[in-house]
DNA sequence: TTCTTCATCTCGAAA
DNA sequence: TTTCGAGGTGAAGAA
């Protein structure tokens, strides 16, 4: 392995040779991972603790911390970008600390083996890009307002009212005002509460002397939702983010 | 390295070399990880393509991926648990596929160059222990009840009703019925709506004769949810999961 | 399965 | 800094 690999790694290493490593990744902006037999200790927004087992610790250049247990997509512990790492050796075991503050938040795993460690040198220059979002299913019906209904108008996006930005706001065929909510995915009544508190608001701030129509703009919903739509007096329409 | 080690690495090895190492770990449900250049392209709820750059992927033996860049808590690409994972040599270069159904989702990882290769055997007996939840706070207030306010008496938790579950559902010194919904966080206007649900539903079904109390619980309100909170008739009482 | 809600949600944008 | 809403949200519990 060259000196400017973008790849050091230790097997079973000694706590001070895993230490020494680490510190080095650390001042290169390396991404690290730990792999061995650990307990987490977390305290902050909420507390938590977790007796010793093997997990896989991921920490990166940006200040996260991720702990890995061998099941479930989202980390057992974990913190957010912006935290500080450091590394020690107590009692002949390697031991991370990661703290923040507001909040403050402290993340402590101790080993009690040490299996692996690896520092990777990373160069990501690519974006990702994502279709299928709501922004698409508002570029569809801004591009083809009829998918919404015939008629329909749109006369502004991210429109703001006391109660936060509507999706897009418009008119229908007789000029009666149209608040659209748009969701991605099926929605339940949480969706409909937002869209009535937006068609609410504008009611106040509008002063308007006719009802203002709220769309619930989703792929489908679910039977609550619908019936609190109908309570509520508000619309749905079927529409998919993708074509 | 012994036969029966947990770690198994390579550096820079051949995709076939590589691609041995994966199916023997998969075999024995190793946890693995990858890094290198590639690509990612995924299909399924939404569609993404990323371009090339350095990533660590990681694939779980319960069927989870994920792909990490040197950024962020979240990984820029992932599959949920329950996926089929597989590897495949393509043009002498190293190619990830993971799938599963409903709803169909494709997760395919292309290497340029593969720096890092490991297979770690994981065993993980212990559970997590959280404190400070939601959870937390309803037990707060079942075991002093008088926390949320002298003379409240809880009946029930989870009490069933028509728009959902309420958290706490109970009476007031006047034997008024009181309908309760916690959060361990500082809350906005979508937790206003989902207690207003709840009162509303509450009241349809006792045909209550004397209007039925919702209190919010939490450590604290933004503005516009206490506005709301006053327009619905709704009361607030400041509480902490953590005494 | 679907539905509903919690979460140390995370993340980004805007005020 | 806080607020607000999107997210391929994920995860858990119940129907």
């Amino acid at each position: 392995m060259t000196a400017d690999s973008a790849v050091e790694t230790l097997s079973y290493p000694s706590p001070d040779t895993a230490c020494d490593l680490l510190e080095r990744a650390f001042d290169r902006e390396a991404l690290v991972t730990l792999f061995g037999r650990c307990t987490v200790e977390y305290d902050g927004r909420a507390s938590s603790s977790l007796g010793p087992g093997d997990r896989h610790v991921t920490l990166k250049p940006d200040g996260a911390a991720l702990v890995h247990t061998d099941e479930g997509q989202q980390p057992v512990n974990w913190q957010p970008p912006g935290c500080d790492h450091s590394v020690a050796v107590e009692d002949d075991a390697l031991s991370v600390h990661s703290e923040r503050t507001t909040p403050t938040e402290t993340l402590d795993i101790a080993f009690e083996t040490l299996a692996h460690v690896a520092a990777f040198d990373v160069r990501d220059p690519a974006k990702l890009a994502v279709t299928g979002t709501e922004s698409d299913l508002k570029e569809r019906i801004l591009d083809d307002p009829t998918l919404l209904e015939p008629g329909f108008t749109p006369l502004a996006t991210e429109r703001e009212t006391p109660a936060g930005a509507v999706d897009i706001y418009g008119e229908d065929a007789t000029a009666r005002t149209v608040v659209v909510e748009l969701k991605r995915r099926r929605v339940g009544p949480d969706a409909v509460g937002q869209l009535d508190r937006y068609v609410d608001a504008l009611t106040r701030d509008l002063h308007a002397d006719t009802e203002i129509r709220g769309i619930l703009v989703a792929p489908s919903v679910t039977d609550r939702a619908r019936q609190l739509l109908a309570k509520k007096g508000l619309e749905f329409v079927s529409l998919d983010p993708t074509q």
